[in-house]
This record gives C-alpha cells, sequence and structure tokens, in this order.
DNA sequence: TTCTATCCTGAAATCGTTTTCAGAAACAGC
DNA sequence: GCTGTTTCTGAAAACGATTTCAGGATAGAA
C-alpha cells in the first residue's frame, strides 16, 4: 500500500523548481534549459514519478484513451483486428477501453455512450450500421471515429477495410469461370450486420450478371455458426442436388458445410465446391484446405489506430482506406462437375 | 461539436440547489429530502448531464475501471473470457480497459504499468506465471487482482478457474482405462505458461502411476497452432507407429493432429485416439467430434468480474474459485486397438 | 411559546495537473 | 553603462467533481 502518493509538488521540490517547469519537463522537454531538465527527469526518476491520469485528463481534456465497440470477440477476425489496434494503441501511449455489441444496435450505442461519458478522445466502430444515434451523440461530443471492416463512408465518417462486395464478386465470377451455374448460398444475416448485407449482394448480382439468378430457396439464411452451415448444406443439397457450388458468406458457415458435405457423402470439390469468406486460421489446415477470401484483419485494427492517433492530433484523415483483400484459392474448389443429376434448372 | 459542456453547476443553478446536493442526489440519493432529489433529477434528465469522469475520478480516487491483461485474443476461450468479463463489468457501470501480453513476461509488465497508471480500480491477469515485479506492483498500490483459468493460488492471489492437472489427469485415466498404454503427448509450452505445465504435468504423472512412463521421444513440444498439431501427430507417427492415443493439451493442437491423421491414411479412433482440451467451438463439429475437457471460459470472466466489484467495495472474496471442468467424450476416443505392430516398447 | 435535538443543505476546501501571464535574468546593441 | 529584446521560470488560476463542516430549518418536548 502507498502511503503518500507522489505528486507533482514532491519531484519539484527535490529538484528545486516549480510545479511548472516539472509539468514543462514532462510534456515540453525541448522548452526547458537543458540543465534544467536533466535536474527533473533525474528527480522523476528517483521518485519513479507517474502522472495521475485523472488530473491530466480533467485538466487536459484529454484521456489518452480510445473506445472499441466490436459485435463480439468470438468471431476470429475481429478478435485479431481488436489485438492488432490494442498493440498499436499501446505503442503510443494509449490505452484501449473494450466493449462488445453482440450485433444489437441498443447495447451498441449504451456502449458508446458508456464510452463517451469515461471520455475517450476517439472511438473505433465495426461495419456502418450502427444506429443513428450513435452517430449523432460522436458527432455532437466532437470525438473522432473510424467505422472498420468495410471500404465506404457513409454519413462522412472514415472507414478502413475492406470492400466485401467486390470479394464476393470475385469470387463469385470465379466460381462461374469454373463452370459452375447450379449454385446455392449460405449466408449469415444478422439484423445488424451491413457487411454480410454487401457480401450477399455480391453473389446475387454477379449471378445475375451471368445469367443465373439465384432462386429463393437456393439462399439459405444462417447465424454465424458450424452448426447453421452444416444444417444449411444438407437442407440445399437434400432439395436441390443439381448444386455444384456453395458460396459461404463466412468460413465458420463452409467449414460447417464440409463436415455435412463429408457426412453425406459428398466428395468435395470433385462433387462439389464450396467457399468461404475470412481466411480464418483453420481453413487451410483442412482437408480439402478451403478456397475463401482473406481479409487484413491486422491491419484493419493497426490502421484505425494510426488514424485515430492523426485525427487526435488535428491531423486529417482518409474518408476512405480500401485495403486489398485477397482471394485465396486452395482445395475445395474446382471445375463444375457435368454429370448434373438434370441441367440448367431455370429460376 | 459541444459549446459549454453542462456541469454540476449548471443542473444545480436549475434546479435551485447547491453543487453538493446535486453530487448528493447522484451518488447517495436516499440521504436528501424525496422533493428537492425529484427535482433535481428532472435537472439532470433535462439538460441530459453525465458527471465528467476525470474530475470524478480525480476526486474520489476511483476510475470505475478495471483492467486486463490476456496473452491473446487469437485463442478463443481468452475470446470468451474477456467477452463475458466485459459484458458483467458493463452491467455494473464499470469499464474494461484491455491489454495483450503475447506470452511476453516484459509486455505483460508493461502493460499492468499502464494500466496502473490510469488508475484502474481492479486488474485481471490469466495464469499465475506472471513476473513478481508485475505482483509487487500491484500490491504497491493496493489494487485488487483475481488470476483466472487457474484454480490455485500462488502469492496469495486470489483465483478463479479450473483445475488443470485435474482434468489432464481424468483424460489420462479414461484413456488407459481403454487399454491405452502406447501414448503420444503433443503439449504446448510457451515459457510463460503454467496452465500448460500443469495439463503435461498431469498427463505425465498419471501415465507414471500407470506404469506407462512418457519416454522423452514421444512427448512433442509445440507451438499453440494447427500447423504445429499436425507436425506433431506426424513426427510421433512415423517414429513410433505402435502409439495408440495421442493426447494434445490443447483443441488447437488435436485438431492440427486429426488432419494429419486422415492425411497419414490413419483412421481416428479406431486406430488412433485422440483427445483435446479446451473444447473450441469447432470441436463438437468435426467428424468424428472430438473428444476433449470442456471449461467454463464465460464463468471465469464473470466470476473474475463479480470479485472485484467485490473487493473494490471491501468485501472479502475466496482465495481460490475452482470451477468444475467437464470430460466431454465424443468421437475421437476408442478402445486402444490390439493389432499393434509391436507390443510393450519400453521407454 | 421557547428550547433542544434532528435533519438537511450549502459554502468552501480539495484532488493533482496544465497553462497563462507576467516578471526575472541574460544578452546584445549603442 | 544603460536600455531594448529575448528566453525561461514561477505564481496562481483553472479543470469539475466530492465531501467536510457548520449553520438553518424543522419537529418534538416542555
Amino acid at each position: 500500500m502507498i502511503k503518500h502518493k507522489t505528486k507533482l509538488e514532491d519531484v519539484a521540490k527535490l529538484a528545486g523548481v516549480s510545479l511548472a517547469t516539472v509539468s514543462r519537463v514532462l510534456n515540453h522537454p525541448n522548452i526547458v534549459r537543458p540543465e534544467l531538465r536533466d535536474k527533473v527527469s533525474q528527480a522523476v526518476a528517483s521518485l519513479s514519478y507517474t502522472r495521475d491520469a485523472a488530473a491530466r485528463a480533467l485538466k487536459s481534456g484529454r484521456t489518452h484513451t480510445i473506445g472499441a465497440v466490436v459485435p463480439t470477440l468470438g468471431i476470429s477476425i475481429f478478435a485479431e483486428g481488436v489485438e492488432a489496434l490494442q498493440n498499436r494503441l499501446s505503442e503510443h501511449g494509449y490505452t484501449l477501453l473494450l466493449a462488445n455489441s453482440q450485433y444489437d444496435v441498443n447495447k451498441e450505442l449504451q456502449e458508446v455512450r458508456a464510452l463517451i461519458e469515461r471520455g475517450v478522445d476517439a472511438i473505433v466502430l465495426v461495419g456502418d450500421s450502427s444506429s443513428n444515434e450513435v452517430h449523432a451523440l460522436i458527432k455532437k461530443h466532437g470525438i473522432p471515429v473510424v467505422i472498420t471492416y468495410v471500404a465506404h463512408s457513409k454519413r462522412g465518417t472514415p472507414a478502413i477495410g475492406i470492400d466485401n462486395e467486390a470479394a464476393t464478386r470475385e469470387m463469385t465470377r470465379y466460381l462461374i469461370g469454373l463452370g459452375h451455374r447450379e449454385v446455392g448460398v449460405i449466408a449469415n444475416v444478422p439484423a445488424a450486420n451491413d457487411r454480410s448485407r454487401a457480401r450477399l449482394s455480391g453473389i446475387l448480382k454477379t449471378l445475375e450478371e451471368a445469367g443465373a439468378t439465384l432462386p429463393k430457396s437456393r439462399l439459405i439464411k444462417a447465424e454465424h455458426s458450424l452448426v447453421q452451415g452444416r444444417m444449411g448444406l444438407q437442407q440445399l443439397m437434400k432439395s436441390h442436388p443439381q448444386i455444384t457450388a456453395v458460396i459461404c458468406t463466412t468460413d465458420t458457415l463452409a467449414v460447417g458445410a464440409m463436415t455435412e458435405a463429408r457426412a453425406m457423402g459428398i466428395p468435395v470439390p470433385s462433387a462439389l465446391s464450396i467457399t468461404g469468406f475470412d481466411d480464418i486460421e483453420l481453413s487451410s489446415q483442412l482437408d480439402p484446405p478451403l478456397t475463401t477470401v482473406s481479409i487484413p484483419a491486422a491491419e484493419i485494427g493497426r490502421g484505425a489506430a494510426d488514424h485515430l492517433i492523426n485525427a487526435i492530433a488535428g491531423l486529417p484523415i482518409p474518408l476512405v482506406t480500401d485495403l486489398p483483400f485477397r482471394i485465396v484459392i486452395r482445395g475445395t474448389t474446382a471445375k463444375a462437375r457435368t454429370t448434373n443429376p438434370r441441367r440448367l434448372t431455370r429460376a
């Protein structure tokens, strides 16, 4: 237990200078005469003095703290992004305040409010489907903010991430190029998830452009879990055995689908191609390894940190930082089988 | 942008009372006369006033903030624990400051120091292998702390978690009961990880007690990744084809091992039993589903939150909270095959 | 009605910094 | 040697809440 928390005054006394000088040495070392500066630094060191964060925050109005609200840490790309974010913040002397929304816009609002009351200097959000209240609140307090994992700005809010729609477009085109026309989709569509919507939209549009418009019955909406991936595939293949490719909007769903395909005795990729999205660690280690879209989660986290640190310093930051995704072609995709039960079912 | 941040004084003026009364209504509503209290509450609401956290912290010495340092969020049990911790803290008006150590004791120390300088009211650590400096620092500041994921207290520090050694003991006994004597182990052993050590120790001791002492060459030390699980299994089975069971200290390693077993054409569980530890989501969905140890990560997070909130309030908290683990027997374990290439190789 | 005990309320001090403002010191120019 | 600059330093005023301490109001008792 500490008896008498050392404060600025103690340092000043020991160094034989005023409070102001000590403060200056700590904050703007270059404006104080070298010999005094050294004397003060020495005193600081010998007392192992650290400034009281609360007092500092009160007077200066800055907490050196950044808040983030993610949907959940259970999804590894968010966990990875948060970790990278925290590491970068830490390097710059910032502390991360973390909250999760469980994909619930009201909980997100509540957590953002709590963060603002804590006086965070900036905020990181995921996606652009936060409620208007959230953005109004943030704007009202004049706090820098960045939305992550998406590469478009809705309300003029800076964004850093990938173009989800472009990614699924490319993946879908790839499958079409392999001759797939009988396609099924397993998509996770939580209400508050614009990323999933963008991914789905990319698939549907590309399919349509290729003249393979997706019938409703071939679109399975699922929660983001392995089980739902399994169930989705089962449902799809039972009712549409002619399907030659299944596009999933996340790797978790795709892995579930692969497991079920194996259980149903459907060989992947010879009889059925499966694709994912996210490129989680597991995907490359499966047998066969999963064809998927790799997204730079760590880079998103680091980039968000950098942007906000700049914004706090009053520097301008880019409105949209469109990071590259990567289509990773592995073992779960192949040319469409030609021995279809029936050929070309129309929508 | 806010022009004139509403403060206590504004509320007081509107309600026609003094600052002190407003503060009382906010902190100890019961000691102020109901009619005044209502008037103040109304004023607070109509101005949508919130107290300045920094000023509050400065004067009261409490930040209503709790810090946690975890090795990494990349391991799902930690992500799950952190999420549960944050949710519970949030319910009680606390904010989580999160940092990660990457299993590096120096980084952990540095992050703990940063947390303390931020003035956290309490700290959550993972495991009991933090450096002495960390504990000395925490003690010096008189900050409540709890270590998680383990069920023993080393330096008198409260702990909440499971008995890792007991868990692997039970699992190993189960395998021995199935007739396995030719056993291999894939263990992740980062330097700063007492949990892994405890898990390994439980395996080795139990094996020894059963007269099946593990030769060094059958213990593969691995990093915590799927790839290393694969490589571990390969190494093990190539040099010791007589092995009938492989115990892994995490599910990730076990999943890697399963993948490799399949690639090597070794049927699981008929020719080889494999066990994991953690029970991550994937494990139950594999084919065959993985036999493993299930640990109550969310409960650990919630419990840590509850303990610390109590400790801050000056209430006593239990030194050790030993939460139950669960041996989950699924499809990767079966009786030892009897058609061994060779019988009973001795150490 | 007056006095005492009980409850509340408000004025003011305080928490530990940062920062403005003005004055002291040092220096150069004439 | 004296005045005009320039550079640093220190005293003091915030920042916005919490809380002590004492006095005023109210109620109860005589």
